[in-house]
RNA sequence: GGGGGCAUGGCGGAAUGGUAGACGCAACGGACUUAAAAUCCGUUGACUGCAAGGUCGUGAGGGUUCAAGUCCCUCUGCCCCCA
């Protein structure tokens, strides 16, 4: 039975059958429990790269294993494949969008089936496929009939030499236009919006539902909600019949306000704007539109501002108070308008000594002093003063008094505010789902119910003027659905994440054509149970997805109200880079003469060697099929699962790589080495080394099936194969029936992490049926039972040595065998033994004096 | 600036408050070989000792405890999110 590992042999082979047998096919058993595992869909760019081994595999012994335990498993695969780089493609290189994206997910379709990963296949979803994006655009229209995608006015990023509409990712860092190098501007558009902000409160609280998340993603969703709890207050403008409304946290500090402060945009910076200011004003506004909001807003930057002439009242204090533009208050950020207390705010205390505006103390620390003047803001809860009649209020009460003073005198109520903002969805582009709304000039925006709205095939791309959807007359020009007068369709398509919201509900029933899920399939498959992916979804995507699935469950569509029951977040794979420290750049490792002590072969600088996630401007990356090449997918597979826990970055290490082969190399002989004994029923008593190799035999099942409970610890369960690996190497005891069932056991703990190698082995040992099939191995408690336990002997604390008693032994037994030891006996003899502290199974500590 | 996380041998990493460094990589020594590769056996935290053993040791300092990598406080460094 003599021969040698070698995986490419073995590993497609394995591959057709299962394929042919429809191993990978989702159970309808429904006598079964079901188990639903994700892995987030990649986009298609055509590579798979190793970040995506490294989540696909982890999902996939997810699911070999749930499999394994008698689960009916579902673990599909499909593509995010709308986006920009499609685009890209067509503009540069000629080539349509939709023939580009086949290629690309051709070729990593296939890039999959070498992994060996377990996906049905056969419910493989693309987004840019009408099937699909038809039920997008369907899921948009609820949202449109629920009232909660409407158009409003928003600012994008112009070119103004290709006279185009450039997406976030299109604009570099200095402002300028990727492909015209102009420097963008910002300019207004009628958009579509989701009211994502009507869910914020359920999406925060939702948020104590998931206690199989990370504890960081649910802070960051909850920071990214940014709920804040205050007062919305009015101040009269003089001269005019308007306020300004403003949110506050600190309702408290109401009597300290001396001015208030508009956004540039706001629409009451015109109207207050006295005649000899407007030329300043005109000009502030101006230079501020070109500005991004996060150079308006970064904090190391100076806040700038001029006073609008306008003057407003602050209703407390009855007192008159400048009003202000300035750019650190956003228009689209709460009511677009602050109020200014700068002895108690740190902003607005940098700001008002800027300008010379007042600062009014209204709350000093409790028992403390006014500190005068001022050389900081005060910003904690105090005492009020200065406050009228809450004077000598603590903060916390006078925030009710005042917001109640506020509410019964009109200026305003309390208010809880939210940082979310509703979701921008219009994208100026092609490759997207169109938004499936007509606009006529009787009726506005009408739901067009024919869907799918096809994006048309015959376009041409310039990455010049607008969408090359807006020019074709022939597609946008159509008569109202609902009153059939001439109208125009919405040349917009949709954001690339609303297609990616919903794909999770798609996979339960891939192939409806009349709806976009079942009802029934959908409640019985949800909520996912496992969703791995990258930490990089962690706000976005993650939330997009619960706010869609909360709006489907409003709609009456599915139950569920949360999408994901469990979430891993993986780290990222880094690659070793070498790296001159002083210009910078980065050297290819096959350039560098002697990669020990690395030098710059150019300017013969000593290199730093780090670790950075592969990128091809670094020259660090491993092309996944290179390494199943040269080794097999089940090495790369045991590699990325054994070299740090999933969720910690990975550095990739050829040595490690090595080990690994290694590994399977030497379960492979101890197979092959392996007569197929008499079968694995034991019986009877065991001899004391079958009792022992048994013992590590179940110690291995156990540690293995407790690391992939709930945090999956695949890194230790390797290690706890290896440990078994090396007992059934060194047993000596290899005709026993024992050692057989050691042999099989190994196999079947190995077969969710190495799938080919042990169906390999499995049959080898004779076996007609797949492993895969098989149950995953089963604790016998009894088998752990140890004759005799070690004890760990402590004197004060520390370690002195160990010994071996019976495992039944009691506590008293346990102590005076610790006494007559030579470990404790060196350090307690003649000495007062002053407390004995024994742990049974544990150790016994002798405290002396 | 606010919030969160992390820090363990030469390296990746293990350790329900109970023998720190499992498992692997690298390194070193040995066996096999004409030689090498592969494989196998052994050593490997530091210091000390002929040995048995002892002392120190989980970023730094303090505390709780019979016992702290683990719990609490302060600090330093790095990473992430938000601003």
């Amino acid at each position: 039975m003599e021969s040698r590992y070698n995986p490419a042999d073995i590993e497609q082979k394995w591959q057709q059958v299962w394929n042919q047998h429809g191993l990978n096919r989702t159970s309808e058993d429904s006598s079964k429990e079901k188990f639903y595992a994700l892995s987030m869909f990649p986009y298609p760019s055509g590579d798979l790269h190793m970040g995506h081994v490294r989540n696909y595999t982890i999902v996939d012994v997810i699911a070999r294993l749930k499999r394994m335990q008698g689960y009916r498993v579902l673990n599909p695969m499909g593509w995010d494949a709308f986006g920009l780089p499609a685009e890209n493609a067509a503009i540069e290189r000629n080539i349509h969008p939709a023939k580009w994206t086949d290629q690309n997910i051709a070729q990593m379709r296939d890039q999959f089936n070498q992994l060996g990963i377990s996906f049905d296949w056969d419910r493989e979803i693309a987004t840019c496929s009408p099937d699909y994006y038809r039920w997008t655009q369907w899921i948009f229209l609820e949202f449109f009939k629920a009232g909660l995608a409407y158009q409003k006015d928003a600012t994008v990023n112009w070119d103004p030499i290709d006279q185009t509409v450039l997406a976030n990712e299109q604009v570099d860092a200095d402002g300028k236009s990727w492909r015209s190098g102009a420097i963008v501007e910002r300019k207004q558009l009628r958009q579509w919006f989701l009211k994502i902000t009507d869910y914020a409160e359920q999406l925060l609280t939702d948020l104590d539902q998931l206690t199989g998340w990370p504890d960081r993603v649910k802070l960051m969703q909850a920071n990214w909600i940014g709920k804040s709890v205050g007062a919305y207050l009015e101040f009269p403008i003089m001269g005019m019949d308007e306020k300004v409304g403003v949110f506050t946290t600190r309702p408290d500090t109401v009597y300290g306000v001396t001015y208030v402060v508009l956004a540039p945009e706001h629409p009451l910076t015109q109207r207050v704007t006295v005649s000899d200011r407007r030329a300043a004003i005109d000009a502030f506004v101006q230079e501020v539109s070109t500005q991004t909001e996060l150079e308006r807003t970064a904090e190391d930057k100076p806040k700038r501002g001029i006073p609008t002439g306008g003057k407003a009242i602050n209703p407390f204090t009855g007192e008159e108070i400048p009003i202000w533009i300035a750019d650190y208050v956003l228009y689209e950020y709460g009511t677009g308008a602050v109020m200014g207390v700068p002895a108690h705010d740190v902003r607005d205390f940098v700001f008002a000594q800027q300008n010379e505006l007042a600062i009014v103390p209204v709350i000093i620390p409790e028992g403390g002093d006014v500190a005068t003047p001022l050389t900081a803001a005060y910003t904690e809860p105090g005492v009020l003063i200065n406050s009228a009649e809450f004077d000598g209020m603590p903060s916390p009460n006078a925030k009710q008094a005042i917001i109640q003073k506020a509410e019964q005198a009109g200026w305003g109520n309390a208010r809880i505010q939210y940082r979310l903002r509703d979701w921008l969805i219009s994208r100026q582009r092609y490759w997207g789902a169109p938004i499936p709304i007509v606009h006529c000039p009787n009726c506005g925006a009408v739901a067009d119910a024919d869907l799918p709205v096809k994006l048309p095939e015959d376009v041409e791309f310039s990455g010049r003027g607008a969408s090359p959807l807006a020019k074709l007359d022939a597609w946008v020009n159509v008569p109202c659905p609902t009153c059939g007068a001439p109208a125009k369709r919405e040349t917009d398509t949709m954001d690339t994440f609303m297609d990616s919201s919903w794909y999770f509900l798609r996979y339960p029933d891939a192939k409806n054509d009349h709806a976009a899920f079942d009802r029934t399939k959908i409640n019985d498959w949800m909520p996912v149970d496992q969703y791995v992916g990258g930490i990089e979804h962690a706000i976005l995507h993650l939330l997009y997805s619960r706010f869609f699935t909360k709006v489907l469950r409003d709609r009456g569509l599915l139950k569920v109200d949360e999408p994901f029951q469990r979430l891993l977040t993986q780290g990222m794979v880094q690659g070793k880079t070498y790296k001159n420290p002083r210009t910078g750049k980065y050297v290819i490792a096959t350039q560098i003469a002697d990669l020990t002590t690395p030098i710059d072969p150019e300017t013969g600088d000593k290199l730093e060697v780090v670790y950075e996630k592969m990128s091809k401007s670094k020259y660090n990356g491993v092309a996944p099929g290179d390494v199943i090449k040269k080794y097999g997918a089940d090495t790369a597979r045991m590699f990325i699962l054994f070299k740090a826990p999933p969720e910690k970055d990975l550095e990739w290490e050829d040595a490690d790589v090595e080990g690994q082969f290694r590994f399977l190399n030497r379960i492979w002989r101890l197979v092959t080495e392996f007569a197929p004994g008499s079968g694995i029923r034991v019986q009877g008593s065991l001899s004391k080394p079958e009792k022992e190799l048994r013992r590590s035999i179940h110690i291995a099942i156990k540690e293995v099936t407790e690391d992939l409970q709930g945090d999956y610890q695949f890194n230790t369960a390797v290690s706890e194969m290896m440990k078994l690996s090396n007992a059934l190497s060194d047993a000596a005891i290899k005709e026993s029936p024992v050692y057989a069932e050691g042999i099989q056991t190994l196999l079947r703990l190995l077969a969710p992490f190495a799938p080919h190698i042990a169906e390999e082995l499995w049959h080898l040992l004779g076996h007609t049926d797949s492993i895969h099939t098989q149950a995953f191995p089963m604790l016998d408690p009894a088998a752990l039972v140890a004759d005799e336990i070690t004890i760990v002997i402590q004197v004060m604390g520390k370690t002195r040595g160990t010994i071996q008693v019976p495992a039944q032994a009691d506590k008293a037994t346990i102590e005076q065998s610790a006494r007559e030891s030579d470990a404790a006996r060196r350090h307690i003899d003649g000495k007062e033994i002053k407390k004995v502290i024994v742990v049974p199974g544990k150790l016994v500590n002798f405290v002396i004096s």
